[in-house]
Order: C-alpha cells, then structure tokens, then sequence
RNA sequence: GGGCCCGUGGUCUAGCUGGUUAUGACAUCGCCUUUACACGGCGGGGGUCAUGAGUUCGAAUCUCAUCGGGCCCA
C-alpha cells in the first residue's frame, strides 16, 4: 500500500477513467424501490467543441448526479445531441466546397449527418476526460430515426389536438438563411440610421424605411392629435410610387415621434403587423425571400434592400419629396445567427398556438433555482404576440409529414405509424379522399427547438415500452435560452402530456473571460476544458466551477482559481500521505466515544459538523458554499490543527492514544473521500482505492451522526489547539525551535486530558485550579448590545456611553457581586452582569515568566 | 422605454430574517526547513461596505433616490 509522493493527475485521470465500468452509472428502468432522478440533461448541438460554458453546466450536472446517486437516488443523467440546425449545413458547404441546391437533398443531409457524427465523438471524449458520470445507455441523437420519429409523431399528436395549423402570416424571416425564424431567434441591436421627412401630399410623414415606400398601405395619425384630425380618413398620394392610401387614426401612434404621421407598410416592423391586423389593411410585398425588391417596386425591382434605400432617397430628394434628415438610434432585429438584419414577410407556415396561460400555470409549479429566474420566462410568456412559428426552409433537419394532393386542396398529415418518414423520399401509403395518389411532398422542415423541446418527455420513458416517468426532477440549463428551450419545453409537455416537465429547473450563469467580458472568439478570451485538463486537471477545472460563484450567477473563469484547486489536491494529498503511512496495518472497526481523546472527539464534531452543512448545501444546490466547507474543514481543522496536535500519540509508545488517533484519521479520510467523490471524482476514488472496496462512486454519502456533535467536546478542543497554537506562535517570536521543550506550562483553569498538549508542546504542562499568584486587570468594558439594545431601546446609547466612562475595576466587582449600578443622565440603574463583557489583562508580577491569556483562561510559560 | 441582477481592502468574493472588532481566497510584506506538505507553516499591513437621504438605540444588511456595471425584453 504505498502512496506515491506526488499526486500526478495525468496519470491517475486516465487510469479510472479508461478502467471505470460505465454501467454504474445507468439508470434502472425496473426499478421501483429508490425513488428517481430524471435528469433533462441539455442536448448540445454537435459543434465538435464542448466549450466551457457547456463544461461549467455539466458540472453542476454531474455534481448532482453523483450525490443523488450516493444518497441512495436511482439517477438518470442522459447525453443527448440536438443535431439539426443551419450551422452544419454552412460547414458542409464550407468543407465540401459546394452550396446545398448542387447536390441531391439526401445527399446533402447525408453530409451533414456524416460531420455531425464525427462532432458528436470528439465532444464525447471531452465529457469523458471531464469526468461526468454520464448514463450511456440513455443516449439520444435527435437526427437518428428513433429519436425524430417521435418529434414527427408530437407534431402529428399536436396536429389530432388541434394545437397545430398552417396559415399564411407575417413572420419574421432572415433574407440571408433563406428561411422563416421565431421571435426566440430575433436579437436586437442597435445602430444609427436615418429619419426621414417626406411629403405625402400635402401631409409630412417620417420614416426609416423609405425603400418601404412601395408597401406603403396606410398613414396613421394618433386620433387626438389636433394637428391633423381633419385629414382622418381621407386619401394621399404615395411619393414615387402614386398609389392611394387611407389616413387612419390609431391612439399607439406616438405624436411625438417624427412629424406625428407614420406610414404603415407590410411590414416594417411588428407594430405595422399590429395595426395593419387591427385595421384590416391590404397586403403588398415589396421584399422577396431573398431580401431583394420584388414587382411592386417598379424601378426598383431587384436591388437589395440598402441599394434600394440608396435610390429612393435620392429620387425622392431630386423630386423634391424629402425635405429633411435627422439621425435616429434604432433597435433592429436581427438572426442571431448570422446577424443579418431581418424582414418581416408574410408567408404560408405552420404554427404552433401558444396557450400562455397553461404556460405560466406550469411555470408556478416548477421549483425555480434561483428564484428570480422565473421572472424572465413570466416576462417572455406575457409578452407573446404571435404563435411560434416552426417550420423552416432549409435541409438538415426534421422532415415536416406532409403532403399537399394535387387534384383537391387536401393535406395530409403521416400517421404516426408510418413515422419515421420523409414526405421528399416518401409517397404515403394511402390514397387522398379525393382518392387521387398523386401528392406533393411538403419541403419545409420543423424548427430545431421542435426536437429538443421534447427531451423531457423523450428521456423519461415516452413512447417506449418503459413506464412513462414523467415529471423528470431536474431541468439543467443556462439563462440565455429560458425563452426558448425552457418556454419550449414546458409548452409542449403541457399539451402534449398535461403534465410539467420537471419538478424543478436550476438555471446556471455564463462563463466570462479572466478579463470579465463574455468569452468569443473575437475578444481572445477563449479557455477550452482540455487546456485546462492538459495543463492541469479535470478535478482542479471541476473544482473551479464548484467554487467560482453560485449557480445563476455568471462565472468569471481565471487561471488561479484553477492553481489554487490543484494545490488543494497536493495539500489533501499530502494529509493522505501521512495518514495512510500510519494505517498500513490498521484494521477498521468500530470504537467507543470513551476510548477517544479530547482531541478526537473535537475533530468529530467538526467533522460530522461538516457533513450535516455540506448536505444541506447539496440539497440546495450551493456547490460553492459544500465545497468552500469541506476545504475549510481539511485544511484548518484537518491538517493544520488535528494532524499537528496527535503527532506526539500516533509516534508515542501509547498503544490506546494511537489506536484511537488511527481510528480518527481513517474516519476522517474515507468521509473526507466521499464528500469529495461529486467533485473530485478521480481524485477521491484514488483516495478510497486504499481504503474500501470497490468504487467510491458506488458508496453512499455520509450520515451525520449528531451524537457526536458536542459543544463543549468542541470548547476543550479548541483550547487545546489555541494553547499549541499560542505556544507555537510563542516559540517562533522567541526565536526557538517548534519542537524545543520550555521548562514548563501552567494552565490556571480545568482541563481533563492534557496528553495533546503535552505532545504538542513537547513540555511539561500543569494544569493548576484557580487564580495565578499575579494580578488580574480588568481593562476594558465591553457591553453587550445584543442585550442592552432590545432592553433599554432609546435609552441604550446613554447606558452605553456610561458604561464606557466607568473604571472597568469597580464593573468587573459588581460583576460578582451580581448587580451592575451605573449613573445615566442623573438616574442611577441596576444592569444585569451579562450586559457587559470584561477584557481582562493578566501581568505577571515579577516572575521570570511570560503569561498567555488563551481565551480567558491565563496560560504561564516559564522558559 | 420596461423588467431582472449586481456594486464590500489592489483583484475576486462571504455576510445582507439589522447587534459590538466585516469572511475567505489571490496578490503584497515579515519570520520559519518543523520526521505529511515550501504547491508548506506562522504573523502583519491594507476597507468612507458605490453615493445621498430616511427608518432605528443601532444599518454592509431594511426603504427611497442618485450614479455606475451586467443581463433579458420592447
């Protein structure tokens, strides 16, 4: 059983993670006995980089996990792959050198599916070095069959419901990808741009988008705006273009805005969408899909939108139309994907009806962590306007079941037996009503968020031959996609199954660079796991998450917290070092309270302390708070203070002392291995490797035993470890060695085994009743204001101050006397003693001796 | 424009159901080779708790306002 001197994480990491038996970490579906823990795990898209944003969830994730499991939980921590989604489709292009209309669809998807595989295995490997006890055999791959099947047999079931519907509606569209996206995928940003001031007719009209002019459908006024009332509900003329529009009145109109006028066109922006809803204005597309201008824009037809916004402005200056500019600050919309700023068009989709009521009922019943977080779902969910638009018009994603007839209007919705299927590759198995068998394949495809919002349901069973084991527990997720992943989610659980997704939902922050700001690419402020990994550890970076702030809060990630967590390892090490090197031949059993030492029975308290907070912070999820405390508790309790005092018993000749020394250290090392297997899960299977049986991973979390925390234990063993402290302290400031013996140590009070002190002092010490033979001052009032306070009220700052004026002698006699009498503003009042505190200071007198007041209690040292 | 979070030594942070001397880490300075560890031990210096007002005997903590930072949304 040797221990080597130096804990050498890349040796240690690669030994248990290649010999681990995953299969401890599945969950069991047969069983009924331990109750579940369903984690709804987030499917990453398969970028092939599992960043340190990701990291820092999975984290949290596995620290979860791994306590659940010890506490006797039967835990479902899935890995899945939300795989469908524009991104790999331009990297197909990219590395492929083709754009995708140039080869066949399926070849297309094959490519993607292909890169995506390959994706998919490097950011496995980085989870496997990370340490994440990961459930393999609950895997799933929202591109493969099983898994998209059910995402088309939710929009068939949603569809049954009637929940589901195709129309043809404004939608937020990006001109570059070429597709309908949802408000979830609007960003906002802003930028300068121009307003402009034109006449139409006889009225002035401001706006930003002239090259709007040809949508132009209405000009509104606010109705009370005195200005323009008389022209409510006449006609004017559109500049360049000649059609004729309606004046309207509409009370959103801001008056003061611009000239008080607007034209609406289809669409502008989402408040046109509003009032051309409201007002039952006709159409007129002036954009195309592809962002260029279309028939109606005469002249204009072709151009992109900026050309066109160029050549207007000046037709419309050289014809005299605009007469002023003004620079405007404005939010625009953009894909946040590419960041292309988006048009609104109106277009033939599918929708989902969004239900915000049943939304929020679910959202009340989910456990918020943290709590405020909630508020930016109810925020979101308030604010919906239009219903979630999901499908889109590309490839690499989830085929939409349906066919169109050719010879009647009639649609067809695959059924679900038949899923999965792609209506492209696809005929359906049944003729139309109409009994034609001549169909039109739909080739829109869903929206990504259409698989992953069923993870939930996916993991816990649906559609399976497992029982159904819906609500999951826990729902892992970062802020930024609360309105989309976690609205999403909750949506479709509701309508599909009536029940929540989760019972509770822990949100985590993001990850920002050492220098503060967001981590990107553009800012060279990137730290990737494995660097990390590399240059140090797993268990150090696993450490950095738990203590770099508390979960919901963004994290900033900085090298030194990763230094100081792997110097925690080599100083944990080193503990482990020591005490295994007295436990070679230990053999564990259990021992009575009256066989240990003072000293013992201090370190227990502390420890089963420890475990009773650490618990408590676990369950609450406060990683940061049961880290912090179990590095506290080793370090200056452990090492610092326990190690030094048994030294003298565990190399002495006292059988029984050293006995229950080993006996202390064992527990203290197999508890400590488990606190720290949620963590540190190869660093604390190294440590129990030598001392249980099997896998720590596998043993449960320590109970506390609440026996054995005892107040008083804890007094006397902290004034033994302030006695060895002071003198060691003592000793250094005389200049003399740590283990140079003095004459002798008295201790002027009681003290019932005084072994430890004795050994760690190496001096003899005398523990002598009552007061020393020099004199006691009392120096200092200190009142006690937690009593005084409540006591007195208005009248505390006058005690007080006279407290402060009073000899501290003629108090501290009072004080045994019972009664405290102190003169207040003229009135004499009686105080009870425990109002004060007095400091006092023991001076030798005259004696060749230096005295210590540890605590109160007077320590003399003669040299 | 609305909502949410935050402002504590040089840096990051704990405390925030009000109570005496504000926690810890990193950095800094001084001392120390002590049979686990110098990636260590012991000790020191360094804070108008963003600002202002209010409530209170008493405010880092509660209330309001102001300033500053971040995030989400319109």
């Amino acid at each position: 059983m040797t221990v080597p001197k130096e804990y050498d994480p890349h040796i240690i990491e690669p030994k248990w993670r290649d010999s681990w038996n995953m299969s401890m970490y599945h969950f069991d579906w047969k069983d009924s006995t331990r109750p579940q823990f369903i984690i709804d795990t987030p499917p990453p898209y398969p970028t092939g980089n599992f960043h340190i944003g990701n990291s820092l969830n999975w984290c949290y994730i596995d620290f979860v996990a791994r306590y659940k499991r010890m506490c006797g939980y039967n835990v479902m921590f899935p890995q899945g792959w939300d795989c469908h989604g524009l991104p790999t489709e331009v990297k197909v292009e990219e590395i492929h050198g083709i754009t995708k209309n140039e080869v066949p669809r399926e070849e297309f998807r094959n490519m993607c599916r292909e890169l995506t595989v390959g994706n998919i295995e490097k950011m496995r490997n980085t989870m496997l070095n990370l340490g994440f006890s990961t459930d393999w055999s609950n895997e799933f791959v929202t591109m493969e069959p099983e898994y998209y099947s059910k995402t088309q047999r939710s929009f068939r079931k949603m569809y049954d419901m009637d929940r589901l519907y195709q129309s043809e509606h404004p939608v937020n569209w990006c001109p570059r990808c070429e597709t309908a996206i949802a408000f979830a995928e609007v960003e906002y940003d802003s930028r300068e741009t121009k307003l402009n001031y034109l006449y139409f007719d006889g009225l002035q009209i401001a706006t930003s988008r002239p090259e709007l002019l040809a949508a132009c459908v209405a000009v509104a006024i606010n109705p009370e705006d005195e200005r323009y009332k008389e022209h409510l509900g006449s006609t004017v003329k559109v500049p360049l273009f000649g059609h004729d529009v309606k004046v309207i009145g509409d009370k959103d109109v801001d008056p003061a805005f611009g000239t008080g006028v607007v034209m609406i066109c289809t669409f502008g922006d989402k408040q046109d969408v509003r009032w051309w809803m409201e007002h039952s204005l006709p159409l007129r597309k002036a954009i195309d899909k592809s962002g260029l201008m279309t028939d109606i824009a005469g002249k204009y037809k072709g151009m992109s939108i900026p050309e066109c916004k160029k050549a207007i402005i000046e037709d419309l200056e050289k014809e005299g139309h605009l007469f002023e500019q003004k620079p405007l600050e404005q939010n625009v919309g953009m894909c946040w994907r590419c960041s292309t700023p988006i048009e609104i068009l109106s277009e033939r989709q599918w929708f989902i009806k969004i239900d915000t009521d049943e939304v929020s009922k679910a959202s009340n019943d989910i456990e918020w962590l943290p709590e405020y977080m909630k508020v930016r779902l109810d925020n979101w969910t308030n604010t919906m306007e239009w219903d979630w638009c999901i499908s889109r018009q590309r490839l690499f994603a989830t085929p939409i079941p349906v066919w169109y007839c050719k010879h009647c209007d009639g649609v067809m919705v695959a059924k679900e037996e038949w899923m999965p299927i792609d209506p492209t590759q696809q005929q359906p198995p049944e003729a139309c009503k109409c009994g034609s068998t001549e169909f039109e394949a739909e080739e829109d495809v869903l929206d990504t968020w259409m698989d992953s919002s069923i993870t939930a349901l996916h993991v816990s069973g649906w559609l399976t031959d497992h029982e159904m084991r819906l609500p999951t527990q826990l729902r892992p997720q970062g802020h930024d996609i609360i309105r989309t992943w976690a609205f999403y989610t909750i949506l479709r659980s509701m309508a599909i199954t009536g029940k929540k997704p989760w019972d509770a939902i822990l949100v985590n922050g993001m990850v920002l660079g050492e220098d503060g700001h967001k981590m990107s690419k553009s800012l060279g402020n990137v730290i990737a796991p494995e660097e990390v990994i590399k240059d140090y550890s797993a268990d150090s970076f696993r450490q950095w998450a738990a203590i770099g702030g508390s979960p919901g809060s963004d994290v900033m990630f900085r090298w030194k917290d990763v230094v100081s967590a792997s110097r925690f390892f080599t100083k944990m090490w080193s503990i482990y070092r020591f005490a295994m090197s007295h436990l070679e031949d230990y053999e564990h059993c259990e021992m009575d309270v009256s066989e240990l030492k003072i000293v013992d029975r201090w370190l227990f308290s502390n420890l089963n302390t420890l475990v009773r907070s650490v618990t408590g912070s676990m369950d609450d999820y406060q990683f940061d708070e049961a880290f912090k405390a179990v590095r506290g508790f080793t370090w200056d309790i452990l090492a610092d203070n326990y190690i030094e005092l048994v030294k003298s018993r565990l190399y002495g000749d006292d059988e029984s002392g050293k006995k229950a020394a080993k006996y202390t250290l064992y527990v203290a090392i197999d508890t400590l291995s488990r606190l720290l297997a949620p963590f540190a899960p190869f660093f604390a299977e190294e440590m129990f490797s030598r001392i249980g049986n099997g896998s720590v991973h596998v043993h449960s979390w320590p109970k506390v035993c609440e026996s054995m925390i005892d107040a008083e234990i804890e007094k006397s063993g902290e004034f033994i470890k302030d006695v060895a402290s002071n003198v060691r302290r003592y000793k250094s400031e005389h200049g003399m060695a740590l283990n140079a013996p003095l004459e002798k140590i008295e201790i002027y009070g009681s003290l019932a085994d005084i072994t430890d002190v004795l050994g760690a002092t190496n001096s003899p010490v005398e523990v002598i009743a009552g007061e020393p033979d020099f004199e006691h001052v009392p120096v200092n009032v200190k009142p006690n204001m937690g009593v005084i306070g409540p006591k007195f009220r208005g009248q505390a700052k006058d005690i007080i101050n006279a407290l402060l004026e009073e000899n501290p002698k003629k108090i501290a006699d009072e004080i045994a006397k019972g009664k405290i009498t102190v003169k207040v503003k003229g009135d004499m009042l009686e105080l009870d003693p425990e109002c004060v505190e007095i400091e006092k200071e023991v001076v030798s007198a005259g004696r060749a001796v230096d005295v210590l007041d540890i605590g109160g209690v007077p320590v003399v040292i003669v040299r």
